[in-house]
DNA sequence: AACTTTGACAACCGCAATGGC
DNA sequence: CGCCATTGCGGTTGTCAAAGT
């Protein structure tokens, strides 16, 4: 026993209104409104279409003042900030855009906005590749390096097992020093990034070095929690946020280190959502991961960095612990 | 020229919220 | 307070034209 139906299927017309349906139901509601009772319209004016039908017709395209197409940048970035900040909430996103509907906006977002900040994404992943690429020049060159850092704030993580390929110590009480002696042991490298599970950097800006370094700097904290095993939900906006733009990094990663697919993949699939997901099965890994949703839920964080907070305080609780870089010396 | 794919837009569907009784 | 009709919303699907092969 379903709800009953709102209107008889059977004798309702469907699909594209002709412009004679059009002029009955403009005609009538500019004239009389529509009645208190949108069920009740089409009867009276002798439409066969459902009173859902004739509101949506009204809303989305007969009532005055609507504006169609041709949305202007100031709009198109009113719409992506609105996006970044409240989601998909057309009708709110639609009150701030007079003449805009909120059908008209879903549609533009889903079918010109949301591929246009994948191009804009996928230039600055092209900019970001070449730098990482120049970066592991470097490493090979230079597989040794020590990260001094004043304010270490948490590395309960760190994993005390691999001591024989990384060494932590204190340098003062202030100062945490990290050294890598053994980057050229690809596979205690990767272990290591693998067993992190919950350590995230954050990258101070005013840093002051050289920088080579700082670029390393980076590239190693964002490989340490790209590589993270990301479990169900807990690490998915910690990925998100702190892989922004690098998501070329992976295969740079893959060659660089042997590493368990399913664990890449994973990752990967909670970070990219659909498209991943596809490529996983073509890799005929597993792909149970569940993704955040099926459209772009979290398209935001791609470009629009002020959502970093919002994705980041939305991570379950005790997710990140930060390693705050503010000094460095390469040796 | 015929067929297929892609893109844009319109419309539908199902569910949650709202409000009257 | 609960029921039920109606409304509003967001996701999804359908349609059609343009572009590509």
């Amino acid at each position: 026993m379903g709800r009953a139906p709102c209107c008889d299927k059977a004798n309702v017309k469907k699909g594209p209104w002709s412009p004679l349906e059009d002029a009955k139901l403009k005609t009538y509601i500019e004239q009389h409104g529509y009645g208190g009772n949108w069920i009740a319209l089409p009867q009276k004016i002798g439409l066969k279409r459902c009173g859902k039908s004739c509101r949506l017709r009204w809303l989305n395209y007969l009532r005055p003042n609507i504006v169609h197409g041709g949305f202007s940048e100031e709009e198109e970035d009113l719409i992506c900030s609105l996006y970044d900040s409240i989601g998909s909430r057309w009708s709110i996103i639609a009150a701030q855009l007079s003449g805009r509907t909120d059908n008209d906006i879903k549609n533009y977002w889903n079918t010109r906005l949301k591929k246009k900040l994948i191009g804009k994404q996928r230039k600055y992943q092209q900019t970001q590749a070449s730098r990482v690429s120049s970066l592991r020049q470097e490493m090979k060159r230079e597989p040794y390096f020590t990260v001094a850092s004043g304010s270490l704030t948490q590395t309960s993580n760190w994993p005390s097992e691999h001591n024989s390929s990384v060494h932590m110590q204190a340098a003062n009480s202030n100062n945490v020093s990290i050294q890598y002696n053994d980057l050229n042991n690809q596979t205690s490298l990767m272990n290591l990034l693998l067993n992190n599970n919950a350590v995230t950097a954050t990258f101070n800006s005013q840093i002051a070095c050289d920088i080579p370094f700082q670029q390393e700097q980076q590239a190693y904290a964002i490989t340490m929690n790209m590589v993270n095993p990301i479990n169900s939900g807990s690490g998915t906006c910690l990925a998100s946020n702190i892989f922004q733009g690098f998501e070329i990094f992976p295969n740079d990663l893959r060659e660089l280190v042997c590493v368990d697919p399913q664990q890449i993949d994973g990752s990967m699939q909670s970070f990219y959502g659909m498209e991943t997901m596809d490529i996983a099965n073509n890799n005929g890994s597993n792909n149970n991961t569940p993704t955040e949703s099926t459209s772009w839920g979290d398209i935001s964080s791609f470009v629009y960095s002020p959502n970093l907070v919002s994705d980041y305080e939305g991570c379950p609780q005790g997710i990140p612990q930060t390693i705050t870089f503010e000094e460095s010396r390469y040796f």
